[in-house]
DNA sequence: CTCAGTGCAAACCGTTTGCAGAACG
DNA sequence: CGTTCTGCAAACGGTTTGCACTGAG
């Protein structure tokens, strides 16, 4: 990754989005974009920052975020909260669309998977609620194949549960 | 809720494990304690805050925060984020153990539903891809019906979406 | 040349922590 | 009475923002 893929379709279609919107392609953001498209992981914004700094740019976090927005409003990239206290990106093209997350609580890890059930979910929630869904997250926590093959286990956050005790 | 239920069979649930810890049972985590289980609302400190507050109770957030800290550990209490940039804590007594959240992205109200579905789900992941599942967050975010009604309509985010016109 | 973008540092905000004084057991 | 809890206020950490300066168009 030390030779960011400066022009990329992924980049091409960034700078579209942002020629659109009457915004200016700047060196900055093609480099925070090219750093995202370039990887297919779920990235934090420190991650981000790690891999610029190795390819010699020294941008401001600032202007990280606010390319990270921008890159979320194109809908070219996914932002995702797994509940570790930060959010995480991930590049949307390259990839399939719909796909939910597995995250191990042991390693961190993250897994995808594609869940065709849920559009079967969604419209039965909408017939029974009234609600209606526009997009949804599914996360499974537990352990990796490699924690379990390291002999990981899960020990019930080592506090008795006394509700089946009433 | 001006008179919390100190004496509830929730609180005695909560006495109970404390005791079991060697943990002081004191006023201030039962006054917590009772205002959590007096709701079936999902309540951000905030609210907890003000329920307190509005009973007469003058109590710091950091006890809050450590109170509902031994709430969600003595497992009579789920916490939830709904990436609004703070949890909010729902009483699991009194409810289906079980069930996936509605999100109303332009009131914010929430909504509960079960999804026998995602046993399923979690099975069929286990067996494809060696993960071990322990547990699931399920949040659907759209328009409530009340919103829907008051003709709140959803619009993609006012940004266009180049990825189908490459 | 003008307006938006960038970098820095400070502000923000929900949450956590250190510590002196109060309360439980 | 010793140990734990409580309240206050300060610290924390990820994210956002204000502002002078730089750079894109």
């Amino acid at each position: 990754m030390s030779a960011p893929a400066l022009d990329s379709g992924s980049i091409r279609l960034f700078n579209r989005f942002l020629r659109d919107k009457g915004m200016p392609v700047t060196h900055q953001r093609n480099v925070v974009a090219a750093a995202v498209f370039g990887s297919d992981a779920h990235l934090s914004v420190d991650d981000i920052e790690g891999i610029l700094r190795s390819d010699g740019e020294r941008i401001g976090k600032a202007t990280i975020y606010r390319t990270l927005d921008l890159l979320v409003k194109s809908r070219l990239v996914a932002e995702h909260d797994f509940g570790e206290g930060f959010k995480r990106y991930e590049n949307r093209l390259m990839r399939q669309s719909v796909h939910q997350h597995l995250v191990c609580t042991h390693c961190g890890s993250v897994e995808e998977f594609e869940t065709p059930e849920l559009a079967a979910i969604e419209a039965r929630v909408a017939r029974e609620s009234g609600f209606r869904p526009i997009r949804h997250r599914l996360v499974i926590y537990g352990l990796c194949r490699e924690c379990q093959e390291a002999g990981v286990t899960f020990e019930p956050e080592g506090l008795a549960c006394p509700i089946e005790i009433v």
